[in-house]
DNA sequence: TGTACATCAGTGAACGCGCGTTCACTGATGTAC
DNA sequence: TGTACATCAGTGAACGCGCGTTCACTGATGTAC
């Protein structure tokens, strides 16, 4: 058939798109590789052409997500906002939207695939703590960076109150989203109930 | 074969018990019917003599895990502490445990099944929801009772502040258990660094 | 109380199907001369 | 710059396997008389 190099990997990138994308709406074990490569615009043959396995896929898809999200994040929260306070509060209201929380398919890689690390390999776990600490970073830089933030009252680390924070953010999208089919009316209402103070 | 009705009854919620189990664990598409029966101590073709399909399995499976899990928190934490106030920082402390982080197969069932609740049949989903309002509804009566409960500062409703308090724990176990096995020292610190305020 | 029979939980083989993976083949790309 | 050839991304058929589900059969349970 004959392609570039430039165009494979392209190809190449496309496949691990469609699988960010398929893995987080229906789950890793739910999307046959038939469907995947379909999905992509191509046949199947093709697959053990740019990847080993279907682990190894998962692995790199896991990798790719995390990549792209802490980019998005830097893009949005952190250089956006260097010389201006308001990082974190613009951070916590995406977060908690209900526009972030419809898209499963995109959107903050954690929380896309924290329901399912327990299961992934090593690697692909690995891969998800990698993204999970710079994430727990960079919001420790925006909370260091809030007007509301009280360097004195330190008896908790910078890092702890980032963790603290990104843990009730994670809940709240989660079980929003876990709700959000069969009671739309409480997804909404766990969004709202949130209260995100430092 | 021959068995009594009595012991059909119990053989059906040892299937359920085992696949709460499984499910939990490994997943619910991870699973196949014939390990499932296999484990639960039967041959796979007795399953549709008790579930309709997979799909009426998981359904069930949600509901009876929530119906539990109810059933411990008031046993432990209601009922038990009805007296004495100390119940919300008995729960916290439970449920921030390594003991309970560990425990993927038991424990809380809104942990155990908000990662693939999205996933989840109509059906499925709708046991999921009615057992966690259940459980911030449980989780409400213990901040009424805490000492450190203010009924005066109201801006915020009872109920509201139940579901605040849950997503943080939530988010703090799901993020545990995603990290524990590539990263057991993230995973502890992250139980770790979550403050439970009122 | 004892016998005859319907029920139905459990067995294990079988069904079609889609899974992850392999393979022989194609043909444009891209290098060697 | 032009020709000859190796590379390798893509194709599509095929592989064995385990999936969810069906089925004919067994035999103790539990009811009817």
């Amino acid at each position: 058939v004959g392609v570039s190099k430039e165009q494979a990997a392209q190809n190449r990138r496309d496949i691990i798109a469609t699988a960010n994308r398929l893995f987080r709406e229906r789950g890793v074990t739910a999307v046959g590789l038939s469907e995947l490569m379909q999905a992509a615009g191509f046949t199947q043959g093709g697959f053990y052409n740019h990847f080993e396995s279907k682990d190894a896929l998962v692995t790199e898809v896991v990798g790719a997500a995390m990549g792209e999200g802490k980019s998005e994040f830097v893009a949005a929260f952190s250089k956006a906002t260097h010389d201006e306070p308001g990082g974190l509060a613009r951070y916590n209201e995406h977060y908690l939207s209900k526009e972030h929380r419809d898209d499963i398919q995109g959107g903050c890689p954690v929380a896309g695939f924290a329901g399912i690390a327990p299961q992934l390999t090593e690697c692909a776990q690995s891969n998800f703590v990698s993204g999970l600490d710079d994430l727990i970073t960079l919001i420790a830089g925006l909370i260091v960076r809030d007007p509301a933030y009280d360097a004195g009252q330190c008896a908790r680390s910078l890092r702890q109150q980032a963790i603290d924070h990104y843990c009730k953010l994670l809940g709240a999208l989660m079980l929003s989203r876990a709700t959000a089919r069969s009671s739309p009316q409480l997804a909404d209402e766990i969004l709202e109930s949130v209260e995100l103070s430092l």
